[in-house]
DNA sequence: ACCTGAACACCGTTCAAGT
DNA sequence: ACCTGAACACCGTTCAAGT
């Protein structure tokens, strides 16, 4: 039986929920089990969590690292134009859901961001990677002038209502009938970046 | 104390597990609570319902067929120009996201969809509405030709994105600072029937 | 500071029983 | 067919107590 005065069953505490999500999602994630597979009583988690919602605000959090890290991988080693980069950050943010709904569940639900900043800003820095290249995109005119922030979010909209109906649905990776949703998303970013491409609209034009 | 001998006990657990939800989310929705407010046992609820799994189903049912109705009522108001069209319905659709935000997590959660062919019904059918209007679209010329199925997830994807973004992220109607989540949802699918308006592409063209 | 055991109110679900 | 009451195993959370 583990002697946990040193510090680490915080962390063992989310690993072991982060799997216990991941088996049996979110319906059943308790935290008396996941005390119990720590190998301590039912209530040692109080003393590094307030409550339930603190732990999953961790698991969201740490999500959010795991997520962030897969896309700066995949860049890192896609062609350097700014399509290909967005192209290839989309693939990542929805082969992530499909390969853990159950986080992906836990890191959007809706929840009061400003009672956990270390959230926040995991969160925050996961989207900054977008809004990144959407900003070099438009420095190295492959991308039209136009507020950065707008079109930072809709290419996330985009990716991120893919991810979610793929969730919902229960898409398995690699198929949803004749195309890949990889590669649906690919399709779909692609179309959009056609669309802002063509540079700035207001919303009642025709 | 009502009497439900007359089978109408069903609807009326529904309606108040609808009212449950959005006074107190999905964490304090409860079999138990929502039998006391019906004034029947507690158990009285699996006279109707196999499990908390299928009173869940049946409040995502509803919670389609609402949505349906509204994107319905909005779209034929509005111009009759297939963008026109598909920005108004996702407006509508956004809208009832933000308005009811734990309604519209219960219809996305992940669920054997096949266990429920009424819901399965519902949420297609709420889908058929986009569908209609691109197919329509591309007979009248104001889409490009190209795969229907396809367009419509694509604009699908992008309402869905914003609307599950506002919900995580707390939005208030009408609100994200400086531009309406309503208007925004408008500029980016504006944004993305520009890029459809391309015609057809394939995925790694450049 | 860190952990435990007992206790509380609340769950979903089952079952025997009543009309 | 429709509903009830008792019972079970499981929750989250609190609190007094131990080291």
């Amino acid at each position: 039986m583990a002697n946990y005065h040193h510090g680490d069953l915080r962390n063992t505490l989310i690993t072991i929920a982060i799997e216990l999500l991941a088996d049996e999602g979110v319906h059943g994630l308790s935290l008396r089990k996941i005390a119990q597979r720590a190998g301590v009583s039912h209530n040692a988690p109080y003393m590094h969590f307030a409550d339930k919602e603190a732990v999953l605000a961790a698991i969201a959090e740490h999500g959010f690292q795991q997520l962030a890290t897969q896309v700066k991988g995949a860049i890192a080693q896609a062609e350097d134009s700014t399509r290909q980069q967005l192209i290839v950050a989309s693939r990542t943010y929805v082969d992530f859901a499909i390969h853990h709904p159950h986080h992906v569940q836990v890191m959007f639900r809706p929840m009061d961001v400003t009672q956990y900043p270390t959230l926040a800003e995991a969160s925050q820095a996961s989207l900054n990677q977008l809004f990144e290249i959407v900003r070099s995109g438009q420095v190295k005119g492959e991308l039209a002038a136009g507020d950065t922030h707008c079109m930072t979010k809709a290419v996330w909209a985009m990716m991120h209502g893919v991810a979610m109906i793929s969730i919902a649905y229960g898409a398995e990776a690699g198929s949803t009938g004749k195309t890949a949703i990889e590669d649906q998303v690919s399709v779909f970013v692609s179309f959009l970046l056609d669309g802002l491409a063509m540079g700035d609209r207001i919303v009642d034009s025709d």
